[in-house]
DNA sequence: TTACGCATGTAAGAGGTTACATGATTTT
DNA sequence: AAAATCATGTAACCTCTTACATGCGTAA
């Protein structure tokens, strides 16, 4: 089974949407695909090296441009070539690695009440999440007619969404059953 | 930022439920905990041994037991202390890399057609876990009322559930949301 | 001018997968 | 007897994070 560098084709992604320096690219991340996807910059900046030496992507501004620090790089046809055909192949599933159900599945050791307090730390972070998911399904949903991207954003946020509500429902009903074992454990 | 064994408390959870080999804690991954949780024997054997020298599991059949090849482990006091402290700690999320959605952000470039490939093949995934999780489901309700550990694997199955119906009705709705974009494209 | 944020980067090393090796036991 | 499966393990190697270094621009 070979191994795919997926850092590759987010920055060749990001790439595509207009000139990004390493610093973009990481604050693209974050602010934009933060739900379901992250880079550090120790993936980053060796891979902007190694991408433009391979000629996938170049330096977008001459470097001659004063003030600017920033070396911002874009894709090139090459570059575009790669990201279409990875686009076209099938996805790999991330390893699952949950800690939470990790943790409420051995809860029997440690009892209701720890489990308890996980689940609604969890719940807050849920909470948290669909505020902003919520925020930038509004700001797509203005560029849905202008923009032929928008479209495949939204997907993305509203997978986002419905995703943090079921967890939010389970999160719920799961401390009330827990509460309630817990009453019914120290009333017997 | 301490970096975090999440291997050691999952293979201390697994032998606190009863004496298991290296290779039976593969299986209980794989069998067990697979939607949420997977380990490799490349993690799985040194650290069986590392374990033990730490005094955190020990060997519970004596090694001359014959015809039994499998050197099976069960977590000592101390394990059982480290567990129960870990249970307590705030959980770390996983860093998101969900491939399927980082392709359908970038979709505008393939166009709809591809997206919806990809996210058919997501739904064919999910149908199946989604079997998986109700057989599950009701091997566990049998056990609820003799197995205290039965509510907290009930739960993690159900928030397993709840996540990929979520994802069915999005591929659904995405998919028909694709097809008009893609039938609207072709009429202009 | 000191301090802070911006921006680019690297070194060390943890964490993790894969592929292979080995031998025993069971099945065909 | 051959093939498949059980079972334990390791070596090589990749991926990725963390922590630090560096220097520039700008605000206090």
């Amino acid at each position: 089974m070979e191994r795919t560098n997926r850092t590759k084709f987010a920055v060749l992604g990001i790439l595509s949407m207009g000139p990004h320096s390493g610093y973009d690219v990481k604050k693209f991340c974050e602010e934009v695909l933060a739900y379901f996807w992250h880079e550090s910059y120790g993936q980053i900046y060796p891979l902007l090296h190694t991408l433009e030496s391979e000629g996938l992507i170049r330096k977008s501004r001459p470097t001659d441009t004063t003030k600017d620090r920033r070396v911002a790089y874009v894709v090139t046809a090459a570059g575009k070539k790669d990201l279409a055909a990875w686009l076209e192949r099938p996805f790999s599933e991330q390893a699952p690695r949950n800690e939470l159900l990790l943790k409420v599945f051995f809860s029997n050791l440690a009892g209701p009440n720890v489990a308890i307090r996980q689940i609604d730390d969890y719940r807050a972070a849920q909470k948290m999440l669909q505020k902003v998911l919520k925020e930038a399904q509004a700001n797509i949903e203005k560029e849905l007619d202008q923009n032929p991207d928008a479209i495949y954003w939204q997907l993305t946020v509203d997978l986002g969404l419905r995703l943090s509500n079921a967890r939010l429902a389970w999160c719920r009903e799961a401390i009330q059953k827990l509460q309630r074992a817990a009453t019914r454990k120290s009333n017997s």
